[in-house]
DNA sequence: GATGAATGAGCTTTCATTCAT
DNA sequence: AATGAATGAAAGCTCATTCAT
């Protein structure tokens, strides 16, 4: 029996990969920078993910299953829809504060580089489970009346768009406050431009 | 006289540039890339630009100064603060329409990839044209009445993020319809979480 | 075990480069030139070398390297001074004969390129291993009362001027005989210059 | 009538060129650089040199001829053969004070670039004017009686050696004196070495 | 599974030289 | 004579990927 398991060594390069693209960008991060990160030869990379492209797209994919799981537990809650922004806002500051790798993977790879997602992620292929769960948050608003009945696009580009937005700035150090500080106010923005009136 | 300038052909170049970037990426879109496009020869583009690099970076201040303009035009207008939503709103989505490679840029090789733009363009040095009106765009909100007093960057990042994220749900063609459909939601949506209450 | 360990084949590229650097000089010679004579390819030339500089370097202490153990074998000899400049000249026509690239890759590489060597190899960083032996020689024979005492420099320059301008006129295929039958009348004048009178 | 003749015009690019090259090698310096230098377009300094090496050739001439001559003024002067040693070394080592890049240019770029002065300024096509002064300086002090016969080679490399060696080490510093403070023993070198006995 | 040397295409950038003006 | 934009070949170097061990 081996010490590490194979699924144990994927999610060490999960987990250092995640890291370098944030940090230095998809093309600046090579194959040898994260083989060495997790202190493993280049050539044995290849034997957990065939690509750099594909590892990329698993990538995607476990953050999306994260912040899915994660909205899942809040839409599961019996609270208002208003605490529920709330929350949510604050689960994803949490996360930019506490694993800043995956929301900047997020922004910085996923978001930018078509090229490299086309294949195989187009559209909302590999963000679907964290779609989801946003898709049944703001149904349940809606039914219970607590949202007013509008596009969900409209819906799901304003709370992604800002959040992003915020963590952007943030990132860049242009936010003279922590993110935290920003959290009330954001979310009642939200919460005013979407509550049924 | 020659029959094409240097600046003009200084603007070939960045028009030809903005839509590979825009198009492929900044990694993808290689300077034999931009060369062909305009009908120049490798050589010659560094007599106009003396790296990729620099060329990024008037590319990110071209626009700014671009969408500066369009906005000073709108706070210059003697209408209301919600009606400015809506002009700034339709001016960004024409935008979006017309010269698509200028947002698209903007979300996807300026907001990027920091390690292009962190030496000369850090913070909001190069997109300061464009920050500036929009924070003039505020102020006068505020002065007004209109809009409440909230922190200046609890604003901007639901504005550009929220508009940024919609451009990037279209651009990925996850929009259902296009994007001018949205624009009264969205302007309303944006005015309902910023105005004075 | 490998046929060819990787210490062999950084000599296979050292002894391929010193031959092409003096032969054609250094901004001549490419690295494909070099890859190509070692018979490996441009990628693989960089996992040795991690580039045409450090290579230039290391190529330079190599040669220093190899010249200092040479005259510290003839240091080492119970024979007069007379008859150790002797040995000297002898061994340096003689490499000059048998390993022209060693010398021509001193006087026409290392002592012309300031651009390239000043980065860590200023003064005598590169080339004390050579150096150091030299200036024991002359100690010695000052210390037996074979050699005046004089500046060390002043005697540094003309044994190794002399010799390099010698062996500079047998590369330039100035001189009607052979390198060998000059040895004893430079022997002789560097003797004749130096001894104590 | 022109300010400035076309032959006044080559001399201010052989100055500047001289300069350049000495400073930062014949490869490093570019003809832009030469242009820029002598305030002149690119273009215009292919009116005058038709190319790099012949440019590079001519100044070798222009060097040696400037030498040359300044042998042929001692060579002329009714003083004895071990005075004159000293006024060439002082010659010599004046000119490396007052126009370092004349004898710069000589060791590091003549010498060194084998490649570039081959077509046309092979052996000592080039640099017959010095050499033939040198020549009749060495037979004049033979024919007296001062100077041993030997191989003219001999005494040639020794002399030029010599004192180039002490001028490189000066070029790089290594010399702890000025230059001028070695000339004393350095001429006593060379004349104990070449007088007859 | 694990290693890391090897490949080679491709990138950014430079520069001697030309030529229309 | 003078200008400087234009050319294009070639250089140094990188890196995803493969493969013999």
């Amino acid at each position: 029996m081996p010490k590490v398991t194979k699924e144990e060594k994927k999610t060490n390069i999960i987990s250092a990969a995640l890291k370098l693209f944030s940090e230095k960008g998809f093309y600046v991060t090579t194959i040898p920078d994260i083989a060495q990160k997790v202190g493993m030869s280049v050539g044995n990379f290849y034997n957990y993910f065939s690509s750099k492209d594909i590892l990329a797209k698993e990538l995607v994919m476990y953050i999306s299953e994260y912040l899915g799981e994660n909205i899942r537990l809040i839409n599961e809650k019996d609270i208002s829809t208003e605490k529920k922004i709330d929350e949510i806002v604050s689960m994803y500051f949490n996360m930019a504060d506490n694993r800043p790798e995956m929301i900047e993977y997020f922004l910085r790879v996923y978001l930018s580089n078509r090229e490299v997602f086309g294949n195989g992620c187009e559209g909302m292929i590999c963000v679907s489970a964290f779609v989801t769960e946003l898709m049944i948050f703001f149904d349940n608003g809606v039914s219970s009346g607590e949202l007013q009945d509008q596009d969900f696009f409209s819906a799901f580009g304003l709370f992604m768009g800002y959040l992003g937005g915020m963590v952007f700035l943030f990132g860049e150090k242009i936010l003279p406050e922590p993110l935290n500080s920003y959290k009330k106010s954001i979310s009642t923005n939200i919460y005013n431009a979407l509550k049924a009136r």
